[in-house]
DNA sequence: TCTGGGGTCCTAGGACCC
DNA sequence: TCTGGGGTCCTAGGACCC
């Protein structure tokens, strides 16, 4: 049976959720920013519709902000996370294959799904009422032969409300149409880079693109090329993966508020983003093999060297003991620091994940085996964590109010994940 | 003064082996 | 001037995505 591959894309997600709760500002400027409230990552049409280009750095837009009386948000993560959540299961009811994309976007195999195949555009219809009705966040969706056919319908959608949120590009003809209009840059895995040079060899529509030889274009290019020209045509190069894919790092970093050239502070940004990063390991069942700490400097100062270092350590076994991990990452900032430089960025990288059942221990290992001590230790931390409370944390991560951490002064209430921030009707 | 964070995959080139 | 060939593994860096 032909594919059609269904996507649902959230429409300026963030900005979207935090709308949701807001009704008062269903028709003004919203942006949201990312952390440190540093730069915009999310913006509302009528924000876009004022020029603001998304990444533009706060202090640059200052002036429209109080000019347009644009609403401000820090970024509120457990509240989008949430969100994205229930618009997943609530997409499932419609299409049980769901492959979530990201947080705000998923494909779904709508060609076993006889009502979907049989009129996609009235089933796109259906589904998005639904999710806009029961989450309040609107979505786009587009359908096609290709995962990268139905990215550009979605591309195509989102920027003709003409089409009511929903394309159907089955149709051949349709394609080459959508193939002659659309910006190449709107190409799902063409970024900059790649646009540049194939600007220079004379390809500057999606449709030039798809008229290229895709074997010689994988010889220039590689094999991500070639497959991006055979799904333009029609020719899907993606299996549909119903499991979730296996996790393989997990980065935890931030832009310190301040720059610092004290170890104490950058110590403390150090336990805290392994704290962090080894909950998530615990969260999906893994364990690191290696841990690496990367620190430097601020990209745009101009009066000194930029220095960035990095350094990794394997523990023996692997593990997802924060302990552990702490004292690893604290070896490896005290061997690579160095006085002077005013670090800003700071980051802890855990790979070679493996599943927890199938850890090995090396010959030589020193471990001593505490009798699973260290894993309740970490099952009541979690669990305290997960309450919703200040929760528990390592004297080394530093306190609540360290200045190392990231400032978040516009950030909305956790409206469906903290109790205390439940909205009250009076 | 103030410019995010978290991921994946591919490729080229070096080291090393036979 | 000539100065193997082929294979594997690892790493750094590039490119993309959201």
């Amino acid at each position: 049976m032909a594919r059609l591959f269904g996507l649902a894309d959230c429409n300026n997600f963030f900005v979207s959720c935090e709308k949701a709760f807001r009704p008062d500002l269903a028709r003004r400027p919203v942006v949201v920013l990312s952390n440190n409230d540093g730069c915009v990552v999310s913006r509302s049409a009528e924000v876009k519709a004022l020029g603001i280009p998304m990444g533009a750095p706060r202090f640059q837009i200052e002036d429209q902000i109080r000019r347009h009386g644009i609403a401000v948000f820090s970024s509120n993560f457990s509240l989008y996370g949430d969100m994205s959540g229930r618009i997943m299961r609530t997409l499932r009811m419609f299409a049980p294959s769901v492959e979530q994309y990201s947080i705000d976007e998923a494909f779904f195999n709508a060609w076993e799904v006889p009502a979907i195949r049989a009129d996609p555009v009235c089933a796109g219809r259906q589904i998005r009422d639904y999710i806009l009705k029961t989450t309040g966040i609107p979505v786009s969706i587009g359908f096609a032969p290709s995962r990268t056919l139905s990215k550009l319908a979605n591309y195509y959608v989102k920027k003709h409300p003409e089409t009511g949120g929903v394309m159907d590009l089955s149709d051949p003809d349709l394609q080459r149409r959508l193939l002659a209009v659309c910006p190449l840059e709107d190409v799902w895995g063409i970024g900059s880079r790649l646009l540049e040079k194939l600007r220079l060899m004379g390809i500057s529509t999606p449709w030039e693109l798809a008229a290229s030889d895709p074997d010689a274009m994988r010889r220039r290019f590689g094999i991500n090329m070639q497959r991006t020209i055979l799904e333009l045509n029609g020719v899907s190069c993606f299996e549909f993966e119903d499991s979730p894919a296996v996790r393989k790092s997990v980065v935890h970093s931030s832009t310190m508020s301040e720059p610092s050239d004290m170890l104490r502070t950058v110590s403390e940004a150090v336990c805290s983003h392994t704290a962090s990063a080894a909950a998530i390991l615990r969260q999906d069942g893994l364990a690191a093999g290696v841990i690496t700490v990367f620190i430097r400097t601020g990209f745009y100062r101009e009066d000194q060297l930029f220095h960035s270092a990095s350094l990794s350590a394997r523990p023996d076994p692997a593990t997802s003991d924060t302990r552990v991990l702490m004292h690893l990452a604290l070896d490896l900032l005290r061997t690579m620091w160095r006085q002077g430089p005013q670090y800003s960025k700071v980051g802890v990288m855990l790979t070679e994940l493996t599943g927890l059942g199938g850890i090995q221990q090396s010959l030589f290992s020193t471990h001593q085996d505490d009798d699973g001590k260290g894993k309740r230790l970490m099952e009541v931390m979690d669990r305290i964590n997960a309450s919703g409370g200040p929760g528990v944390f390592f004297l080394g991560q530093g306190t609540p109010a360290s200045t190392w951490k990231s400032s978040r002064k516009f950030r909305s209430p956790c409206y469906t994940t903290c109790w205390d921030d439940v909205i009250r009707v009076h």
